[in-house]
DNA sequence: ATAACCCTTGGACCTAGGTCCAAGGTCAAG
DNA sequence: CTTGACCTTGGACCTAGGTCCAAGGGTTAT
C-alpha cells in the first residue's frame, strides 16, 4: 500500500491533484490509524488511464464515468456492456475527427492555403 | 459579408465566444463604420476547425498556433512545413493514444476487469 | 525534545474558456 | 420619434482542473 506521497511520484501526478480526483469521485483510498491515505499499487495504473483521457479531451467527469465502468467487475452484463459500447463510440467518433483534422493539415502542407487571409 | 449575430448562427458559437476567439487572436475581424464587426463567409470554417480542435483536446493557444499556419501563405516554405508537420505529429500521438484507450476498453468489454476493486 | 519530513483539512488563488449583464450606440419599421 | 433588434465595451461571475498556502498532527532520527 503506497501513501499520497509515494503513488505521486510513481504516476507523476501532485498529491493535491489526486487528493481532487478523490474528491471527484475517480478514485479511492484508504486510511490508516493516523488518518493518511493509502492506496493499492494498482491505482498507479488507474491514475494513468485517468491521465490519458485528461490528454485526449475527456473531462474528469466523463473520464469518472469510464472509471466507473471499469470498476464494475462484470464487464459481460448487458447494461454495463452497453455503456462501454457508447464510451467506445464516442472513441470511434474523436478518432475519426482526429483523423479528418490530419488530412486537412497534410494538405496544406505543402499547398496553397484555402483560409489565407 | 457577415455581422457577428449572423456568424454566430451559422457557425454554431455564441458571439461571446467569437469575441474572445479575436481576443485571443484565433480570428479577425473588420469593423464597419458604425464599430460593428464584419467577417468573410469563409471564416465560418476557420471557426468550424477551431471547435473540432477543441472537442479533440487543443486548447485555443495550440489552436492558435494551427491556425496562424493555415494563414500563412506559402506552406511550402521550409519553417511553415516543419511546424506544421509537427502538428501532425502531435496529432498522430493523439491518434496512438486514443486507440490505445479503445483497445483497453473494448479488450475490458466483455471480461474480467483488472481495475475492479 | 527538537528537527526534518510526511500527512491532514480548508480556503485562497490561478488559467482556460466561457456566460451574463449593464450602459450605451445604430438602424429599420411604423 | 419611439420601439425592437442588433451591435459595442467592460466587468462580474461560472465551471473545470488545478496549485499553493496555513495551521496542525504523525513519525523518525538524533
Amino acid at each position: 500500500m503506497l501513501k499520497i506521497g509515494e503513488l505521486s511520484k510513481l504516476a507523476g501526478v501532485s498529491a493535491d491533484a489526486l487528493r481532487l480526483y478523490e474528491r471527484r469521485g475517480l478514485i479511492k483510498s484508504e486510511r490508516l490509524p493516523n488518518g493518511y491515505r493509502v492506496y493499492d499499487p494498482q491505482i498507479e495504473q488507474l491514475v494513468q488511464l485517468i491521465r490519458r483521457g485528461q490528454r485526449l479531451g475527456f473531462t474528469l467527469r466523463e473520464m469518472a464515468g469510464i472509471v466507473s465502468l471499469l470498476a464494475e467487475g462484470d464487464m459481460s452484463a448487458d447494461q454495463t456492456a452497453d455503456l462501454m459500447q457508447e464510451k467506445i463510440s464516442e472513441i470511434d467518433a474523436k478518432l475519426a475527427e482526429l483523423a479528418d483534422l490530419r488530412k486537412l493539415l497534410t494538405s496544406l502542407r505543402t499547398q496553397a492555403c484555402p483560409l489565407r487571409g
